[in-house]
DNA sequence: ATGTAAAGATACAGACCTGTCTCATCACAA
DNA sequence: TTGTGATGAGACAGGTCTGTATCTTTACAT
């Protein structure tokens, strides 16, 4: 059954997701209208509705795409040998180089959780699972340093280092923001190393 | 001309901005159409329009409002005499004890940042100029214990701390951000005290 | 060549959006 | 009492929103 689909045959699943998040991120998505997507997709309104059941399952499908995507990048730096300041630093850096693109509109994620705030909500809790899985990664490189314990309330700061940067950055200040943010992080891991 | 209106005759246009408020920060700028604003206020639409040339304009002057109910709220808390930690501090414990409000809904700045993303516009600036204004009063604090430029730059990492705080407190983890937040920026304080 | 599934095109429903217009009502001042 | 200005109430325009239905066309496998 099914009888083997061409190779690329689905492949409208992806472009929409793809176009959608173009959208979303420049222009948000109680902004961004189902017709505005369709015609830069340039796909038909029905071949939108049969891949996707409604607009929140779109935005929550462009949500774990971008998630994904941003995991895989994150793997790729930090799977490099090195030490947990190294690795976290290599972090800022990556967000340091985002914060220079021109097309570079913010935390999508975090627009998502100003949009819908309700928890519960499916793109709420996409939105937040994003935060939780970069936490839990800096948690991890940390661990090799200090306890657990510590690992995960350094990690916290870290993250609002990182948010709050990100926030700067929407409002062109990325730069000074994320050099202040890693010098602040190196500095607070080193306190925590001291005591250990 | 204009003859002495009666003390409370234009008092519509404070409630206006309050209810708009209300639902802007519980439901978001665009989810939030006037008609509901209007029940909600029991009010006359051409009341609302003819206070406010425009829901653009009635979102400006809401962050505005907001903006000025915050400055006051913040004067209060370190007008009185204290040591810069200490008002850090009492900062901090201010949003903690915001965080913990049944009604908190994430930062109404950070979000019309997010909805209204194009800087330029009324909104993004008004939204800017908040962030810019917290800034501006914990780098007036630090100074007095730190040199102007690194005053700057610490006032610059803890705003980071709080606003990532607050992201984290709209994910329902607010009380230990707070608390982390908070510590790490004693921590830091501390750092750049020593070199001074 | 023929069957099948995906996609295009397009009209449509029903709701909601911002903003305007008109007219009746109310409070208050001279 | 009469005039004036703010307000209430509600219709309305013109557009956009999400989502559905229908019909035609395309592309590919057998």
């Amino acid at each position: 059954m099914s009888s083997a689909p061409s190779p690329e045959r689905p492949a409208k699943r992806r472009h929409i997701v793809e176009t959608a998040y173009r959208l979303f991120k420049r222009a948000g998505f109680h902004a961004t209208g189902i017709d505005r997507i369709i015609a830069e997709a340039d796909v038909a309104k029905m071949t939108m509705y049969r891949n996707f059941p409604s607009k929140e399952q779109l935005i929550v499908e462009v949500l774990e795409y971008r998630a994904r995507r941003f995991g895989d990048q994150l793997d790729r730096l930090t799977d490099a040998p090195g030490s947990p300041e190294q690795k976290i630093d290599a972090i800022f850096d990556w967000y340091r180089r985002w914060f220079l693109r021109p097309d570079f509109h913010g935390c999508l994620f975090a627009h998502a959780l100003a949009e819908y705030a309700e928890p519960g909500t499916p793109i709420f809790e996409a939105a937040a699972r994003q935060k939780a899985d970069l936490r839990r990664r800096m948690a991890d490189i940390l661990a090799v340093k200090v306890p657990a314990r510590e690992a995960e309330s350094l990690a916290a700061v870290i993250l609002m280092l990182i948010e709050g940067a990100t926030l700067m950055a929407e409002m062109g200040q990325g730069e000074e923001a994320i050099r202040s943010a890693g010098k602040a992080a190196a500095v607070l891991i080193a306190a925590e190393g001291d005591r250990h």
